[in-house]
DNA sequence: GTCTATACACAGATAGAC
DNA sequence: GTCTATCTGTGTATAGAC
């Protein structure tokens, strides 16, 4: 078992992170905006915040296909209006949030592993950084997680990509500390299938957490006492 | 590490289980129809099992807010009037299938356990079985899951509730197996919200699992080695 | 760029014949 | 008990003033 428990805490890794909220917004823009009517990025950057800000709120009490336009206009401060000229549609406002927020955290997670060798460590920090960008970005989590199965086909199908290549970054680290003698042998998949179920388990959960004090540095020290059972365990 | 491994298989749990399908559906009559103009169970359990059978197939898609009756009307093959002659509003629907879902659900898990003693033992058997039921009931577990939140308040809290009584059990078995001396001491209600989430990930990722051709009888051994690895290892 | 007012389609729900 | 036809509210989306 490693010694390597001091690492970066969450409030660190948010300093050291190039990510800014505002990123996300302006991403939106770029790829969404560029046709409409609005030209002004920053006019546009401050009411994508507000527009995507609110639809996360209303989507977790009632999901995306249960919020109203109206709602939105509501929760949002923008007029029916204005909505209509960030969007041509509802359905492209889910298209947009998924598309930028996969692009963005796909990004995220690949500066984090890139310079680690040790394909134990690897995975432990793999792991912390996804917790913690999906404690960052956690309504977005919740909301990807959970209007996945409405969006079109293209888009569905990124996403479930998105989710195999988590799986995938797993299984490679562990056949390669099982190669170098580091881990057991067990089935690598099935083990990435069940790491990725606790990793989610964080967003898809977090009011219950909350309420309970767990902090997220607890919870990403908890999955990894988890794996380095199964997998460190002598025979 | 005990060695019961040769425990009940998925078809004999269905053999062995007292719950047909058909008690869900009369479940269902006995709580929602009375009040209505159907009088025969015999009819109301033919048709009920077409509108929830329907119901899991039309929502695994879109969601319960986006189905409308003219989808379910359609896809259950009884027209508008007779769905209406069944459930009073929508809404009614919903409800009925998360409360007669959540009751024969502690009917079958209460039973599962009653007979057993040794606290590790209990605890293989709880997770087993309820890895069969959500195999047994797969769509109900999906949709239950996915439209708690669409809820009213009072069905929400029943929901929450069932979902704190698992983890509970989980906990109480790890506790008297600490007491006794059988299992490490560990922060046993983390270690049951990890457990509880690699139970709903086998409901929740059906599909997946289905493609790479696990079963539901590997994925019960796994995730107990999992736990045995976690909680049996000498320190 | 943003608003208000409005078009128009479609949703949930019911009436009443059979 | 089940159907078809229909009512009425609400949802998405747009037009056009400012």
């Amino acid at each position: 078992m490693s010694n390597d428990d001091k690492s970066t805490d969450y409030q660190s890794y948010l300093k050291e992170t190039s990510f800014r909220k505002e990123d996300f917004y302006r991403q939106a823009f770029i790829e969404d905006c560029k046709s409409t009517r609005i030209k002004k990025e920053k006019v546009a950057i401050k009411n994508l915040e507000k527009i995507f800000e609110a639809t996360f709120r209303i989507c977790t009490r009632k999901g995306f296909q249960g919020m109203t336009m109206r709602d939105l206009s509501m929760e949002s401060g923008l007029s029916m209006g204005a909505l209509y000229s960030y969007f041509a549609t509802k359905e492209e406002l889910l298209n947009t949030l998924e598309r930028v927020g996969n692009y963005q955290i796909g990004i995220l997670l690949n500066e984090s592993v890139a310079k680690v060798k040790d394909p134990l460590d690897k995975l432990r920090v793999y792991i912390r950084t996804h917790l913690y960008i999906s404690e960052m970005l956690q309504p977005w989590f919740f909301f990807s997680y959970m209007e996945a199965k409405n969006l079109a086909r293209r888009e569905r199908e990124k996403y479930i990509q998105a989710e195999l290549n988590t799986e995938k970054a797993i299984v490679d680290a562990l056949n390669e500390g099982e190669k170098k003698g580091l881990v057991r042998n067990r089935d690598h998949q099935l083990a990435a299938s069940v790491i990725k179920a606790m990793i989610q388990d964080w967003y898809l959960k977090r009011g219950k957490y909350a309420k309970r004090g767990t902090t997220v540095e607890e919870y990403a020290a908890n999955i990894i006492e988890w794996i380095e059972s199964y997998y460190l365990q002598t025979v």
